[in-house]
DNA sequence: TCGAAGATGATG
DNA sequence: ATCATCTTCGAG
């Protein structure tokens, strides 16, 4: 327990955190409180499920074509965010985790929304789905490459909680059956077993 | 409840 | 052409 009783101002992940191996940080993301801050006000949520994107001969990763401008976010320090376009109209947060130069990151694919900030929409206990979490999020391709260390826009947190490595499946990757035998890696990592999700009702833009 | 298929645009 | 996805729709 680390939450002292007059902390008001909460203590992101530092970038100590993520520049480890992306599998360690992958486990240890798990019953961490991802955050973000909207004009709403900040939504406070646990991350549940995640994939790791590991390294520049993971076929799976989109790392592994090469640096290019997509991907360069990948190779430089971890601790920062990338956020791509998937399939026309979903968007993909991601956390960049080890060393520059080495392109590593993990999917962040499933939460549980804690408190929902100030937002008229009404709060589904758990987001499964990339994009899904995007949409709720409200995380699109503008804040690629947003440093999450900062604890401003999007930011990780630990509130002491302790995940024992019998609460964490390990499945494999999805939609990544292109990929060979890098395809059969179980480098998805999901917290059991919650309850089942209802239907995660779509966050409505403001009308303007 | 489940599977199939369409939507939709950046990417290399 | 493909894709680190989600929704809708129809069948059962």
């Amino acid at each position: 327990m680390l939450s002292s009783p007059n902390s008001c101002q909460p203590t992101p992940l530092p970038r100590d955190f993520f520049d480890r191996h992306t599998l360690k940080v992958a486990k240890d993301l798990l019953g961490k409180y991802l955050l973000r801050e909207t004009q709403a006000g900040v939504i406070h949520t646990r991350i549940v499920d995640v994939e790791a994107y590991v390294g520049p001969d993971d076929r799976a990763s989109h790392a592994s074509r090469g640096r290019t401008k997509r991907t360069d976010i990948m190779f430089g320090p971890s601790g920062f965010i990338y956020v791509y376009l998937i399939y026309g109209m979903y968007h993909c947060l991601n956390l960049v985790t080890e060393q520059i130069d080495y392109p590593a990151a993990i999917l962040i694919r499933g939460i549980e929304v804690v408190e929902n900030g100030n937002g008229p929409w009404k709060a589904p206990t758990r987001i499964d789905g990339p994009g899904r979490v995007c949409r709720f999020l409200d995380i699109d391709r503008n804040l690629n490459g947003v440093d999450a260390t900062q604890g401003k826009l999007v930011w990780l947190e630990d509130r002491g909680e302790n995940i024992s490595p019998k609460q964490i499946q390990k499945l494999t990757r999805i939609g990544v059956a292109y990929a060979g035998d890098w395809a059969k890696k179980p480098w998805r990592y999901s917290l059991l077993a919650a309850k089942k999700s209802s239907e995660a009702p779509r966050r409505r833009p403001v009308k303007k």
